[in-house]
DNA sequence: AAACCCACCTGATCGC
DNA sequence: TGCGATCAGGTGGGTT
């Protein structure tokens, strides 16, 4: 369920909880917590254990927490903790020995050279997020990585995600070439993260309606002035739902210490079929779309709306 | 090769 | 009160 502004949330409040603490302790309960990890719950535990947190980075809607080389001996292989929430996962920092949260599925503990002892906990009810140990790999451009840290690396299986539009080194120039090669519609574009990453159903509505774009529009007819409009568009709702905390609908999404955002108030489209569009008064319409919903104003984002002839 | 579908889960809500 | 259908913020593997 989280998207980037509430991915960021959550890197922001762990970054510096985590950065230079050593991992003490790693209790996994439940294994399908590790389905983006190669390698069993013991395995995963002996390997986080002992090491320490470099900085707590974000691509899109995936987290990393690089790890400082294992000692002497070991094979020298850069890695990462990776943190993906899927649906509605939850990191939360709690005091060491805290009561196990609900749908708790690891626990990290930590000890920190300022800040003493913590404690990571991973929640998450739909278990479509995971955890896993991967292996840092350079990034194709020499840039950044993610947000969060310096280094142009990526763990190997984020390596396909795009950058996002908050990256510096996001090129608005290849995006707008890649929806003119895209045989599909403009919303498919913007939920894939290969071409552009972090925006997920909500935003997308948003932004779709900011730009008053049907979501249905094939990609490679939308004018280069419509496309300008609409990546204009996903970054202002994604900063300003990153500003507001993110959007809660209810206790799935929270920060590191368990707080709602407060973007839902700011919503236009999405969830609010039936209701008036906040620009012209029609009612909000909500289809079906890829096995989800799409929300739209019906006469602010008409079939044809920026599409090039 | 790009585009598309669907499985993967738990839980809340709604209509009957 | 119960029970089935539907819905929910994502991703990746398999199939066309």
């Amino acid at each position: 369920m989280p998207e980037l502004p509430e991915v960021e949330v959550v890197r922001a409040g762990l970054a510096p909880a985590v950065t230079g603490a050593q991992i003490v302790g790693v209790t996994v309960h439940d294994e399908r917590a590790l389905t983006r990890h190669t390698g069993g719950a013991a395995e995963f535990e002996a390997a986080l254990t002992g090491r320490s947190v470099r900085a707590a980075v974000r691509r899109g809607k995936f987290l990393w927490l690089p790890l400082e080389p294992t000692a002497a001996g070991a094979a020298p292989a850069r890695e990462a903790l990776i943190g993906h929430l899927g649906m509605s996962g939850q990191l939360l920092l709690r005091a060491p020995g805290a009561a196990p949260e609900r749908h708790e599925r690891v626990r990290i503990d930590l000890h920190h050279p300022v800040h003493g002892e913590l404690c990571v906990v991973f929640a998450d009810q739909r278990t479509f997020g995971s955890l896993a140990v991967d292996r840092l790999v350079p990034t194709s451009d020499d840039a950044p990585g993610g947000y969060g840290w310096g280094e142009a690396s990526v763990p190997a299986q984020v390596a396909h995600i795009a950058r996002d539009p908050l990256d510096p080194a996001f090129s608005d120039r290849a995006f707008r070439a890649a929806l003119g090669r895209k045989d599909t519609a403009i919303k498919r574009v913007l939920l894939d993260q290969t071409t552009v990453s972090g925006v997920g159903n909500i935003y997308a509505d948003e932004a779709l309606w900011a730009a008053r774009i049907h979501p249905g529009t094939p990609a490679r007819a939308l004018s280069a002035r419509a496309a300008g409009r609409l990546l204009a568009e996903v970054r202002a709702v994604l900063e300003k739902a990153l500003a507001e905390g993110g959007t809660s609908f209810d206790e799935q999404y929270v920060n590191v210490n368990g707080e709602a955002g407060y973007f839902a108030h700011s919503l236009n489209v999405y969830g609010r079929q039936g209701r008036a569009c906040p620009r012209c008064g029609t009612p909000i319409v909500r289809e079906a779309f890829m096995n989800r919903s799409s929300h739209r104003c019906p006469r602010c984002q008409r079939v044809r709306a920026g599409v090039r002839r």
